[in-house]
RNA sequence: CGGGGCGUGGCGCAGUCUGGUAGCGCACUCGGUUUGGGUCCGAGAGGUCCCCGGUUCGAAUCCGGGCGCCCCGACCA
């Protein structure tokens, strides 16, 4: 039953004020999705039928390979959070019951997979395993925005893989990035494979699944073959000429200049000719320390990259602590820096070319000209820095291109299996840990990414693998007419036959019916109205292009009806 | 967490500065009209003006407190 007149469907003329994003204001428009409060929305009919189609090709891909799916609980006891070491997670919903113990809502599954993993497999002969769930995960988020692309409570389709060794989870991995890849092929989006962070979550090796589009919030690096999220992406940096250096660094007046852009224009060079000094303060316990990290004055430091480069997580260093170390904020450099604090020197700038930098003097307002790593200033060297538009991979240059991360895989080794004590014994009749992988992927976001990518000025174009009808068929003339009574057997025949139809039988004009149409974005519209009547055929619209496509023959066999309308099917995007 | 904005029928908004019985467009209901691109005419229904407190004869409007929502940045397991 599928009458546009019974069906709920609440489409409007306008989106709310507040909305930005083109998935956000076309969607809600469109009448498939409502807020119910920040970051929290519900699925419409039509909505939900879209989401269905995401997921039942995720489920298909994942069954493909093995997977099992079932279902765990989203309220779970605090116990198992605080043995894997995230129940400090600010992200986190903490709740209790009426007894006073402590329980969360499930911001993703490891906790509960691994716990009922460690119970139940003992033996080297239960393994590998692949399971999977679609199931709904909360995250406070500090910042819900863009309608459905980031929310507080969504559907995730998680996988966990079991195996009894590196070698094994490798293999689970490559399966995954076969299904991962199929599910993106089938659903029509445009999409990139990119390497990408491990992230807090700990592991050896991950990807993500990419859609490029302008609502979304990551910047992914590409260049031939290769793809990165800007995150971990390396490159060669563009090509900068620097000043002969004298035999020693030359002080220099600048006064109550202190950012890059002032000092290099007072000085006639270009931003890449500095350094940039940043100070960060690595805490590990107790003990704080700090690196003074060093990049091109033209390029920015990677927070990511530098984690990795430290070995630990670290925070800007304070105004005060800059002053008490390293002199006044604005003209520190790496000559002569105190005896413990180590200097971390981009890549860019180790192995750029030969001459001098310009570097701040330690002193208010004096630079100095002239300075080279390695004859000034001892070093370590690490590639910390974030690409920029102008680098080059391999000669070629890179492009960025923003874009929504719809899916991520994650090699997660032991990190979750030693704390909840997943263990088997191997053939010797050995305690061995279980080595995991976790895989993840948001049909709602495929949903509002098909959006984004597809959408004109009339609204959605769904790809045929996710509308929630193939066909829209609108019928025009009054209750009675000839054209409803045809529309009406064209019904018929298009359920009879298996078709998915949107049937518009409303009692509205033309115009309101047609911009409906578009506006939900299904790949067919099928009009039935007097003009092509007459001719006994049946008006077909694509919605891609909004082009006309031959009419149908409306008097043929059902059966040659049918196998014309599949023929145009099979040929659209 | 920092910055900015907004809360008035389902949606989009005016009214707030300068206090005086709440309005517009769309949507909705009824009657008519129209039927190939959001027709037109007439008659209606629908609102704790986010909440609490205060000032005042009188508060959507002024004052105090709270809550909610959006955008930018930070963050994003």
């Amino acid at each position: 039953m599928t009458r546009l007149s019974q069906y709920l469907l609440p489409t409007e003329k306008e989106a709310p004020a507040d909305a930005e994003a083109i998935s956000h204001k076309l969607m809600v428009r469109a009448g498939l999705i409502r807020q119910i409060g920040a970051g929290i929305w519900t699925w419409l009919p039509a909505g939900w039928r879209v989401h269905q189609r995401a997921a039942a090709i995720i489920r298909e891909e994942l069954d493909a390979i093995g997977g099992q799916e079932m279902l765990m609980p989203v309220l779970q006891p605090a116990e198992v959070w605080r043995r894997t070491g995230r129940y400090g997670i600010d992200e986190l919903f903490k709740l209790q019951d009426r007894k006073g113990a402590d329980l969360v809502l499930a911001m993703t599954h490891e906790e509960a997979v691994t716990t009922h993993v460690a119970q139940v497999v003992r033996s080297y002969r239960d393994l590998p395993l692949i399971l999977y769930h679609l199931q709904v995960k909360e995250r406070d988020e500090p910042r819900p925005r863009a309608g459905v692309l980031r929310t507080r409570e969504f559907i995730m389709k998680d996988s966990y893989t079991f195996d009894r060794d590196a070698a094994g989870l490798e293999e689970r991995y490559e399966l995954h990035v076969g299904a991962y890849d199929r599910i993106m092929q089938r659903t029509g989006l445009r999409w990139y494979r990119v390497e990408s962070d491990v992230g807090m979550m700990g592991g050896s090796g991950a990807h993500e699944y990419m859609a490029p589009c302008a609502a979304g919030e990551n910047d992914v690096v590409l260049s031939g073959d290769y793809a990165a999220n800007i995150e971990v992406a390396s490159a060669e940096p563009a090509a900068v000429t620097l000043p002969e250096a004298p035999e020693a660094p030359e002080a220099v007046s600048t006064p109550s200049l202190t950012t890059v852009r002032d000092v290099a224009a007072a000085l006639g060079l270009s931003e890449g000719a500095l350094l940039k000094a940043y100070p960060v303060i690595v805490e590990a316990g107790e003990e704080s320390h700090m690196v003074l990290v060093l990049v091109r004055g033209d390029h920015q430091v990677n927070e990511v990259k530098l984690a990795l480069a430290l070995g630990a997580q670290s925070r800007p260093a304070r105004a005060e602590e800059i002053e008490a170390q390293l002199g006044p904020p604005g003209f520190i450099g790496p000559v002569a820096v105190p005896e413990g604090i180590e200097i971390l020197l981009d890549h860019a700038v180790a192995s750029g070319p030969h001459g001098g930098y310009v570097t701040g003097a330690g002193r208010t307002d004096e630079h100095l000209r002239g300075v080279v790593p390695g004859r000034d200033f001892s070093f370590r060297e690490a590639d910390v820095r974030t690409v920029a538009a102008g680098d080059t991979i391999g000669g070629a240059p890179i492009t960025i291109e923003r874009a929504i991360e719809i899916g991520n895989i994650f090699k997660l080794g032991t990190r979750y299996s030693e704390p909840l004590g997943a263990k088997y014994l191997d053939e010797q009749g050995r305690e061995q840990l279980i080595w995991m992988g976790s895989y993840g992927i948001g049909p709602a976001r495929i949903t509002a990414a098909a959006v984004e990518q597809f959408a004109d000025e009339q609204g959605i174009s769904w790809p045929r693998s996710l509308s929630p009808w193939g066909v829209h068929l609108v019928t025009l003339g009054k209750p009675g007419s000839p054209e409803r009574e045809a529309a009406e057997r064209l019904y018929e025949t298009l359920l009879g036959g298996g078709v998915e139809v949107l049937y518009d039988d409303r009692e509205l004009g033309p115009g309101e019916k047609f911009a409906d149409a578009e506006l939900l974005g299904c790949p067919l519209r099928l009009t039935v109205g007097r003009r092509s009547l007459e001719s006994g055929e049946v008006e077909v619209q694509v919605r891609r292009g909004r082009e006309q496509a031959p009419p149908l023959p409306l008097a043929a066999e059902p059966q040659e009806l049918l196998a014309a309308l599949d023929e145009l099917w099979q040929g659209l995007p």
